[in-house]
DNA sequence: TCTAAACTTGACCATTTTGGTCAGGTATGT
DNA sequence: ACATACCTGACCAAAATGGTCAAGTTTAGA
């Protein structure tokens, strides 16, 4: 059980963005030096944020990536589905064919699974961009 | 982020196991046909178990598998441990010379992994072998 | 003692996922 | 017009996943 790097970098990118995002569009080229992820792989990355209308672009010279809604209103879960990280313990829900469906002994552990999905997902659901950033401000204080 | 199907197999068979655990050790073979598990899989798979002393086996003719410790004393955090299923988020703990360590922007949004693998941990931790029997004797009744 | 059942070990492998790169675009401010 | 920056899609190497296969060893019971 392991998070992937793409929701990892999604949610660096992020927030990189929303702490340099006060007027000016921040271009993916920055934040791929201070972050230390490859412009290529940021790209699919905003690629997705944007479709799900986390950020907006800006096209053409000076341009960039801008939050499309406040901070606070950016939950981890809306990020990691954007970019596909999905909490994913079961098979048998999308493939009936496949796991715990049609068999003698089903489902023995599939309460667990949707307690266990439940209990992570809840997590990403209270946390917003805008706690991280809270958080990143008092350790700047406190260091 | 997923479960792989090892730490899903590890408790299926566990369950399975403890249910038909009362005088005579449990083959692999019947825990293979009842899950729909292949025997060679689970072989691999109560190889770590028996290393991580969950189970105990018993050779020979009419052999098996047996719980080596009360159910109740079997928590889910040890059963992914012992099959090498992790909760992983982030490599900088592991790796000091990847990840976020040694980087300016180091480390923006390390504490949330932080406090994401402790919630998933104590949710693993609370979890026994009991608990999910109990819930599977529970549906018997209701269902 | 022989043999079948069952555990044990370790090599091997195909497929999928991951974590990207590369090559070409298109749009737009100056 | 040109530099900057977004946009798209093909491609790819390496690792993880989810197993199989082969060749044992051990022991109960006929």
């Amino acid at each position: 059980m392991k998070l992937t790097s793409k929701g990892r970098y999604a949610v660096m990118a992020l927030v990189d963005l929303a702490r340099f995002d006060n007027i000016n569009p921040v271009s993916l080229r920055d934040i791929s030096l201070r972050q230390g992820i490859s412009l290529d792989y940021l790209e699919q990355i905003f690629s997705k944020l944007k479709k799900n209308h986390i950020v907006k672009s800006i096209r053409g010279n000076q341009g960039g990536y801008v939050l499309s809604k406040n901070p606070n209103d950016i939950k981890l879960t809306n990020i990691f589905h954007a970019v596909d990280e999905k909490v994913k313990t079961v098979q048998c829900k999308k493939d009936s064919k496949k796991g715990c469906n049609g068999r003698a002994t089903k489902c023995i552990t599939h309460n667990l699974w949707d307690e266990l999905e439940n209990h992570i997902n809840s997590f990403f659901e209270k946390k917003s961009l805008e706690d991280l950033i809270q958080n990143k401000k008092e350790n700047r204080i406190n260091g």
